[in-house]
DNA sequence: CCTTTTGCGTACCGTACGGTACGGTTCTGC
DNA sequence: GCAGAACCGTACCGTACGGTACGCAAAAGG
């Protein structure tokens, strides 16, 4: 159960008590309520051991960042021969799950904390929260789409554009309008079951009934 | 040239201006630059008359989001009759449209600065970014893809989602990716190309050649 | 011309933050 | 059992913010 390619320092376990705390105001109070001192007090630790173990502030935030990428291992069951209902039902899983996973508290508090530092020149935060909380999930979108198409079931020539047309349509601007304060959707499993049939109408070789394409929704 | 149903205060010049000055201050350093001595010395007027202007703190940002919304006015000139050419050419051209308007620094910082604030229980600032930046540009293309239905062009039955597909097509997680920080498109057209191809694949009543679908690409 | 309003510039206040220093306490290795 | 490290709680420091108050110049208006 070793994790791929970790680099990551680990913390220890008293330092990933302290994370998770960080990661709690966090979600409940947003950026301002997340202070140091409010968490030493929330966590019961010092002040100077928070900058020994994570430097400064920032070091904090990336720390959060690594330790909560830490706890979203994505398993990767890619030995079934697949067909074309398969297919089709990994695909809503992935949906699904994408779903579950853009409109988690923490998620998003984290989203939301990197983009409010953000500037045009970058953002250390926001490259930090791409490369580790969206590289397992891209993963095994792209094995999935890249299975689909050796077993001839999917057409596409750049499988990147594929997965990102896949993304648009589970997706579309409810990210953003999450992290802006609305609410989530009411059911995911629609959605993500619309998607999917839109992606197999682009990119699926078989003919798919247009049935699921125009359904009433509502958001 | 009189907005539609506009109740907005409308400010004045010298406000305005003020404004304009706001918008800089966060647009090149972000929300942390964009404090109210800060304003004062770069608008050359006095805190107290900020106060008096605008209340508070969130009354100013509230101005400055009411303030760029009144720059983008967007026409709305449905006269011609359709063809599928012309309908495409128009949704490609609202597909351009939105990517430089998502791409803007302006819209990126005041989308950064409202989900910045934002936490779970919602938030003022982000529902006025949706409603007065989001309006017009989601008017223009309900307009669009409804005449495209009337003309018999398109097929949908629900034009929200026929929209939101199209929105998905277009933006996918590029939004998110710019407020991060990551660089936009290379091509913008190119995409919009892409977008609309695929969204005309889905909901067009002509058969559309899959040759756009599967390009090089490269983001 | 004089009055009133408007607004600029500055000084000021309370607060709260990030970061540091220190004394006392618990844990660890030998 | 003891020395040393790790660590907690608290106090402290400098700074910078949001917001208010005041003195004075310039425009508005009759």
């Amino acid at each position: 159960m070793r994790a791929d390619t970790s680099d990551m320092p680990e913390f220890s376990p008293r330092q990933n008590a302290v994370l998770e705390q960080a990661l709690r105001l966090l979600v409940e109070g947003g950026e301002k309520a997340l202070t140091t001192s409010g968490l030493a007090r929330a966590a019961n630790c010092s002040k100077e051991s928070l900058y020994k173990w994570f430097g400064d502030r920032e070091g904090l935030l990336a720390a959060m960042i690594a330790h909560q990428a830490s706890k979203v291992r994505t398993f990767e069951r890619s030995g079934e021969r697949l067909t074309a209902d398969l297919l089709r039902d990994h695909l809503e899983l992935f949906a699904r799950d994408l779903l579950v996973v853009l409109a988690g508290d923490v998620s998003l508090a984290l989203n939301r904390l990197a983009i409010g530092q953000a500037t045009r020149e970058g953002s250390k935060l926001g490259k930090l929260l791409l490369e580790h909380g969206r590289r397992q999930i891209d993963r095994r979108a792209m094995a999935l789409i890249d299975q689909g198409k050796r077993a001839g079931l999917l057409r596409f020539d750049n499988a990147d554009a594929a997965y990102h047309t896949l993304y648009g349509l589970i997706v579309s601007d409810l990210h953003v309008r999450m992290l802006l304060g609305e609410p989530g959707l009411k059911d995911n499993a629609r959605q993500a079951e619309r998607a999917v049939a839109a992606f197999l109408t682009l990119h699926g070789t078989q003919k798919q009934s247009a049935d699921a394409l125009g359904v009433s929704a509502g958001r």
